[in-house]
Parts: C-alpha cells; sequence; structure tokens
DNA sequence: CTATTTAGGTAGAGCAGTCTACACAGTGAG
DNA sequence: CTCACTGTGTAGACTGCTCTACCTAAATAG
C-alpha cells in the first residue's frame, strides 16, 4: 500500500536520540536532587532538549519517572550479571549480589552516593503510585536471585533457604540504607563481610 | 507589674496552641504524602490555622520540616524507653530497639505504614541538607543503643558488640525499608526473629 | 490592654503541559 | 541526481495552576 513497503522504515539516527539524553538527564537530576524537586524545566534544560521533545516522547512526568525506574533496575541488573560472570561457586554468586550494589554506590554522582535510587524514589511517591510496586519487585527479585545461589549452597534445606536469603537480603537493604546516609560504601561493604562469615556458618 | 508577678510572663494557653496543630498536621501530611509534594496551605488548613500562624512558629518551611525530623525522632525514643521498661534483660534491651520499630509500624497512618518517616525524608532532602545530618544521628544513635546492650551481654568483648551492634542495626533498617515498601509489618518481625537467634549465639 | 490568631489577599517564582512555526535528516519517486 | 515528503527535533511563548513568603486589618482571649 503505502511508499514503505513490508513494514518499518523508520529513520534510525533522529529517532530517539532525545528520548536517551532525557533519560540520561532525568537520572541525574532524579538522583541527586529527588523526583518531587526536579521540574521539567530542568531536565529538558540539562538534557539540552526541547520542551516538546519530551512530551513526544513521554507522555507526562509521571511516564518519565516510570522510564526511570525501569532503567535503575535494568542498569542494576547489568552490575549484577558483570559480576556474577566472575562468581566461581554459589557462595561468589551471593557476593556478587553485594558487590553489584557497592559498584553502585563507587559509580560517580553530582551530590555524592545518596542510596539506592529505587528505594529513595519510592520513599516520595504518593501511596498508591504503580512506582512504589516497580520497586518492591525489584527488591523481591534481588532476594529471589539470593534465594537462587543459595538454593544451589543446600538444595535439600528450602527452608534455611527462605530464611538465609531474607536474612542477607535486610543486610543489603539496611547497608544500603545507611551508607546513603552516610554518602559513601563503607556500610555495604561491612554488610558483605557479615553477609560471608553468615555463609561460612551454613 | 503584670498580673502573672514576676519574670516569664507569657500567656500559656494560646501560645504554642497553633504550633503543636501545625506540628500534628505537617506530620500526617510530611508522613504520607512526602515533604516536597506537601505545601504550606495543605498544612495549615488541615491543622486549622491562619497561614500566618505557621510564620510565626516556624521561620519557613525548611525550619518546620527540621522541628517534623526533631520530632519524629523524640517519638521513636518514646517507643523504644516504654519498651526498655518492660526488659528483664540485655537480650530485652535490643528487641525493645526493634520492637520500637514495630510499634511505629502498627500505628495508624493515613495511606498507610509507609516506612522510617525519618528515612523517607532523608531521601528526598537535597544532598546537602541539615535534616540529613539529623536522620544519620538518629540511625547512630539506635545502633549506640543496641551496642549498649550488647556491651551488658559481653563487657569483655567490645569488638565483638560493635560488629554485633553493626549487624542487627543492618538488619532492622532493612527490615524497615522493605516494610515500608510492602506496607505492614511482617518484614519487621522477621527481622526481630533473625535478631533473637543471632543473640542465642553470641 | 496587649499579644496572638484570624481570614484573606498579594507578590514573584516555578510547576506541568500545550501550541505554533521552523529546521533538518533520511527516503522514494521521478 | 534532485526534489518533495515525512518524521523527528528545535525554540520559545503561553495557559492555568500552585508554591513560599509576607502583609494587613479585624477578631479574640489572658
Amino acid at each position: 500500500m503505502s511508499t514503505t513497503g513490508a513494514g518499518a522504515a523508520q529513520p534510525r539516527k533522529r529517532r530517539g536520540a532525545a528520548r536517551a539524553k532525557l533519560l540520561a538527564a532525568a537520572a541525574r537530576r532524579f538522583y541527586a536532587d529527588g523526583v518531587a524537586a526536579t521540574g521539567i524545566d530542568t531536565i529538558t534544560a540539562e538534557a539540552g532538549v526541547a520542551k516538546m521533545s519530551l512530551y513526544n516522547n513521554f507522555s507526562s512526568k509521571a511516564d518519565l519517572v516510570r522510564a526511570y525506574l525501569d532503567e535503575r533496575h535494568e542498569e542494576w541488573l547489568g552490575l549484577y550479571r558483570q559480576r556474577l560472570a566472575d562468581a566461581q561457586d554459589p557462595r561468589g554468586g551471593v557476593l556478587a549480589v553485594f558487590d553489584a550494589y557497592a559498584d553502585h554506590a563507587a559509580m560517580p554522582y553530582e551530590h555524592g552516593f545518596r542510596g539506592c535510587g529505587l528505594l529513595n524514589a519510592a520513599a516520595e511517591l504518593p501511596a498508591g503510585h504503580e512506582g512504589r510496586a516497580v520497586v518492591r519487585r525489584h527488591k523481591e527479585e534481588v532476594e529471589s536471585l539470593l534465594a537462587g545461589h543459595l538454593t544451589e549452597l543446600m538444595p535439600d534445606r528450602p527452608d534455611e533457604v527462605r530464611a538465609a536469603a531474607e536474612h542477607l537480603s535486610l543486610l543489603l537493604e539496611g547497608g544500603m540504607a545507611r551508607a546513603g546516609l552516610e554518602g559513601n560504601g563503607t556500610r555495604l561493604a561491612n554488610a558483605r563481610t557479615i553477609a560471608a562469615h553468615l555463609m561460612d556458618r551454613l
């Protein structure tokens, strides 16, 4: 029918260029200054992009926030998979989860490390906001990754696996929260040490 | 001179009446909706107080936020002291810290339990904001209360005390963070159980 | 009588979101 | 190759609303 024939003939260069710049700018500003405190104009200005480009790529600020949260989850998964590739055994898999968090803390941020971007965003989202569910699922996925490694360590003790996974998961979140308040990764390193000792006792 | 005699002649009934109502309203709205998302008109309306009463009692919204944070710290200390009064031994003192957090989670909130009010506020405060230091000090005080009880348990092993206090403290913060995401105190109860088992092994 | 609180309003900035009009890159048709 | 078309991005004005902060003048209560 149309001149483009069989299907997707989109030009590839410009499409999505503004979107990527917007997501990068939103990541910097949302993390450093908070979601509610960051206005649309600030983001478009930092992205070096027209305001209409935001609304061409996202239906609203809330939509941009959703995309930001999804991207943070994917980013963490990437850090984790890199660490996992070096892991030798299930114990190393558990420590890879902790290391992925530490890698996050070691990344450069404008006003310093401020804790888990997902948790920080959830803390200021209103009660029923869909973004809070995104964050909850992220934390559940992390816990189930821990449970997976622990199952390899003790396949015949599912109850102990569940309990240990929760223990490690709470250590991890606690370490992240305290590290964010203190602006550095020390607490996370300590949490990793505690986790390693715990596994020695399993 | 005046009818009240020497020195401080402040009328006692009205003075501070608006202040208390403002702090109560701010506590409800800041916790349920977030600090940045709550405007001063919302707070004065909910307090049933004139807008100028806010500026007669606080120099700015930021000043009100500071007072809110201080009040949350004092509130938690109150819950802790009540629990501590029933504690029989150092082990009970440690569990009183966990129970105080659980009591906080069990209080009624407009949109349900949303985690630690101090941590949530810190998550949306800008990097250098003095309120973040208030929250950090609160968490450090909680950890040192734990260390105090543990010192009674093993006065001759300060290194183990320090390590165990951090372990328990991270469990507590992790439990609080996850409980806030999930809207109930289950994770906190689990954290308390884990803490109890840890103390059995000391 | 005097200090405080009240209702309501104002200033000046910032907010999310919309709109117009134009620039430019890649594409297929001629 | 050239040209017109389409999709994307651009700048900036603009609406309607909310924000913090401050002001005034009347009401109120010790």
